[in-house]
DNA sequence: TAACTTTGTAAGCTTTACTGACAAATCAGC
DNA sequence: GCTGATTTGTCAGTAAAGCTTACAAAGTTA
């Protein structure tokens, strides 16, 4: 069965490594660097004095005083008044991050048919939404439309703008570059570079769940520094967040995990194999299933989803193993998730882990009121532009 | 070593940054930096002139110039003559990384019976060796007798010593405190304060796994920025480096993957459950299973070590789609792991993972030649101590 | 031989954060 | 109520790091 031919082929493709560009560290990096600690504090805690400010950071007052004053001639942070409680010293001055200093244009690309966006403000509030139909188009019609929603978005953005982010599916690097964007037909398509072009302003794209997962670090003060987001839609998604850093991948192709391998025989894939993990737990599939096999039967129902969650389980047994992450985010339609497929994926995951992995673990259903891919895709410009993590 | 009194000055670059709260930068921090982007060059590309390392860092050829000066001066690197090829403008001045600028103590706590150690410089040759039995020793014995072990290496240093890399099975905080060593019968014993007290070196302690991914990463040239190390030996351990760093995991727990079920109707395992995956690939199991089934079936061998290698192959294949890596290294008995079980991994990788994500993916078995572990235990000191990864 | 290129260094400048000192505002204790 | 302790924030001056500009040295090219 050995077949050593295969294998030579693989030798053949020896990922040349990818010396980055290792840049050096100039005084005006350091102080960008330190400006982003700033903003980062004051993002995550609110309201804090200098003083604070000095003692998280291991700056000096001094030194805190002169990044805050030029940060607030800036507009992006504000004086809040005195402290008002009661303690020893002088009262402090609180600073906190000014929500109103920019608008974000985020822009959320996943859906089958439509093209959803919204004008958001620093801390991640909806100001403006926006909805466009984007049927089946795809190639360069679909782009057009994205830029005609990005545009619409713009005029209705009430602040300058710090930003367009933008999820959408497929393989996509980390400059904005669309290589494969299958549901639109996209291949190598410079998305970021096109919206940037059009609107003056800088643009971030991203894959869905990768950004899905950046949004949660950012925007959820429960989150954990490392975290994974299932996204269930059409397919499977997967975002990981590694010590607060998004995980793109060699290929940029991090997350592509929906069409892993959980049944050698089951269900025929749309991409010609069996029993791949979409077929399985993907939306489409599920809800069909339910509707072939359980439409009333509410114990036949619990038994569909609870197989949905342990092969869900399974596939994340090995990664959550591998990474001892123990946060765990399922994003999609709550009416399937929440219940026996939630339940099944955590208790997958505890029985086929070994317990110092799986001991701080929770498995969570996303809040649907949040919108989270939308949010991701504004973490992508809150992290490119501010350094907000 | 020459006096152990005299290594108390030997933090090279920084003290190992506990992440705590994010610490803001200072100048100092930002010329450390761009020391070791300088450290890191060198020792990846070998002879370079000043003018290359500006070009590369992006730094000026004068600030280039003071950071090469300082370093010689210290004695890490040396001047190496003229570039001999012809070309315009003046010659180059080539200066290069002095592998005898420090020696670096290894030691591999990960064997059953004996403790192994060696004396590398930092180009990673190995200078000396020394070997100590470790027997079934547990507890404040196995300390004692992994002290005597450093302390024979320290002695055998032909320099004065960078530090001391810990490579041991189980759980390990980044600041070297072993929270579980089940086979030493540790608990929260911070083995690196130990060594460091003892020696008056500064001293880093990793998990086995863990710091080999960081070795293969470290010293293989032709190691991709992301990959997987597979460690076979009593267990099954993991390491992954993602973008050059290591992953150690929400609660440093990362690669813990030899209780992940792959048969849940498999063999009992030592954890009490069935169809651990340490039960199927684990070398004692195999081995044994081996002289059970097949002593002398050289076809039933092939389909016992096939099988083994489609367990791990079904394990790993959520993670590197999740992570989208390349690069998997298996390092244990190469006479198992050699032919039929690398080959049965790549097909089942390849056979349960999307194009996007198998297309680069090469499986490779560790040269055995190359005491992986050891090296990553080296590669712990030269991370942490200058910087270089 | 002259012009051009590249390398490495020197002098002076700019930026950044630090140190030390100090005023302002509050609490704690007598 | 007054004094001392504590904390906050700012100012002036200092140290360090990298940058700009200029230049000599050493080679290739026309």
């Amino acid at each position: 069965m050995t077949d050593p031919t295969e294998q030579t082929v693989n030798r053949v493709v020896a990922a040349p490594r990818t010396e980055g560009p290792r840049r050096g560290s100039t005084p005006e990096d350091n102080r960008l660097h330190n400006r982003a600690l700033i903003l980062r504090s004051l993002f995550h805690a609110g309201a804090v004095s200098r003083a604070d400010l000095a003692r998280s950071t291991g700056l000096t007052r001094t030194s805190i005083s002169a990044l805050v004053n030029d940060l607030a001639s800036e507009g992006l942070i504000s004086e809040l008044g005195l402290r008002d409680d009661s303690r020893v010293g002088k009262p402090a001055n609180l600073v906190g991050l000014r929500s109103d200093a920019y608008s974000i244009i985020a822009v959320d690309l996943s859906a089958d048919d439509r093209f959803t966006g919204a004008v958001l403000d620093l801390s991640g509030a909806i100001v403006a939404r926006e909805e466009i139909d984007g049927g089946t188009s795809t190639g360069e019609d679909a782009v057009e439309i994205a830029l005609e929603l990005c545009g619409r978005l713009a005029a209705a953005a009430p602040r300058r703008i710090l930003g367009f982010g933008v999820s959408a599916p497929g393989i996509i690097t980390p400059d904005g570059v669309v290589l494969e964007g299958v549901y639109r037909d996209w291949t190598d398509l410079p998305l970021a570079a096109r919206i940037s072009e059009r609107f003056g302003a800088p643009a971030h794209v991203g894959n869905d769940a990768n950004a899905a997962a950046l949004g949660v670090r950012t925007y959820d003060r429960d989150a954990a520094n490392s975290l994974l987001v299932v996204h269930l839609e059409h397919g499977v998604g997967l975002g990981v967040v590694i010590d607060g850093v998004l995980v793109r991948g060699e290929r940029f192709s991090a997350g592509e995990i929906g069409h892993v391998t959980v049944d050698e025989l089951g269900d025929r894939c749309g991409c010609g194999r069996r029993g791949c993990l979409e077929t399985v737990i993907g939306t489409q599939h599920l809800t069909s299933r339910l509707a072939g096999e359980a439409p009333h039967d509410v114990g036949r129902r619990d038994e569909i989803l609870e197989d949905a969650g342990r092969a869900l389980g399974q596939v994340l047994a090995p990664v959550v193993s591998t990474l001892n992450l123990n946060d765990v985010i399922v994003t999609g339609p709550a009416d399937l998730l929440t219940g026996p497929f939630e339940y099944s994926v955590l208790r997958t995951l505890r029985a086929r882990t070994f317990p110092s992995i799986h001991e701080g673990l929770r498995v969570r259903i996303a809040d649907t009121s949040r919108p989270l891919i939308l949010l991701g895709a504004a973490a992508l410009v809150l992290s490119a532009e501010l350094g907000i993590t």
